[in-house]
DNA sequence: AAAATAAAATTAACATCTTAAATATTTTTT
DNA sequence: AAAAAATATTTAAGATGTTAATTTTATTTT
């Protein structure tokens, strides 16, 4: 799982890597663009990263000005978490890139088993907690 | 992909966690237990860890007596990794434990739909480099 | 054979992972 | 309402990931 990670990601980080973003930093921005405000929680899982990560990362995109960061009013242990304007273009000139990745993907290994694959991958997913 | 494995590694890491080592440390005493003495550049690509994060995993390892290191005498460039008995030892005490978690995801998953998700896995894997 | 190039491992620097502990806030108990 | 338990986030510390630079040894060029 770890070497087909691996592979794949081969072909998506040199276009991170040319506008400046890490992987989590980048599935942050795209989890906050995909799914609109949401709470440090919420990203967290969403972006498959721990807390303690989650924290240090939306600090720098913070400081970048490319996300804000607000205490919730009603809870005030929550912290909600926006894309900024400049998050939003940033995502905007990224994402086209991936997609062309993507479909390079998925061509090049076949729809239907890079669909089989990610509803295998799912499944397992699923377990967590038992 | 990303969920999937920490999925399957919360059975996997508190075994590890017993025996005071990290999925890293572990991959490498297994993959010196199933393949013999490599040097640490096959050891890198069979373990999936890069390079820099391999030399301080075996300075570790090395320190703590489950593996000893020494230079190839033909290439003078590469290092080559054995099991000291200690390793050894270890690795089969912790070996059995693991396959009892193995079988038991195999059994629950379901055995050929398990074999089927690690045969995509592979194929994914196979592109390296293209 | 000397110089240039390539390859394997290590070191360095910064980012993230992982677990545990600490903070702050909310909810539940008593 | 005060105390206790639970929840969300952050800090801390040690280990690994990632890229780049360095070191050492082999191989290739000239």
């Amino acid at each position: 799982m770890l070497r087909a990670r691996e592979a794949l990601m081969l072909s998506f980080r040199p276009i991170l890597a040319k506008h400046g973003f890490t992987e989590q930093q980048w599935r942050v921005l795209r989890v906050l663009g995909e799914k609109g405000p949401s709470d440090a929680g919420q990203v967290a899982f969403d972006a498959c990263i721990l807390a303690p990560s989650l924290s240090r990362i939306i600090g720098k995109l913070e400081n970048e000005k490319f996300i804000s960061r607000f205490v919730d009013r009603k809870d005030g242990r929550r912290v909600n978490l926006v894309l900024t304007n400049l998050g939003e273009e940033i995502l905007n000139k990224i994402v086209p890139d991936m997609d062309v990745v993507y479909k390079a993907i998925q061509k090049r290994y076949g729809e239907e088993k890079l669909a089989k694959l990610l509803e295998l991958l799912g499944s397992v997913s699923e377990w967590r907690g038992r």
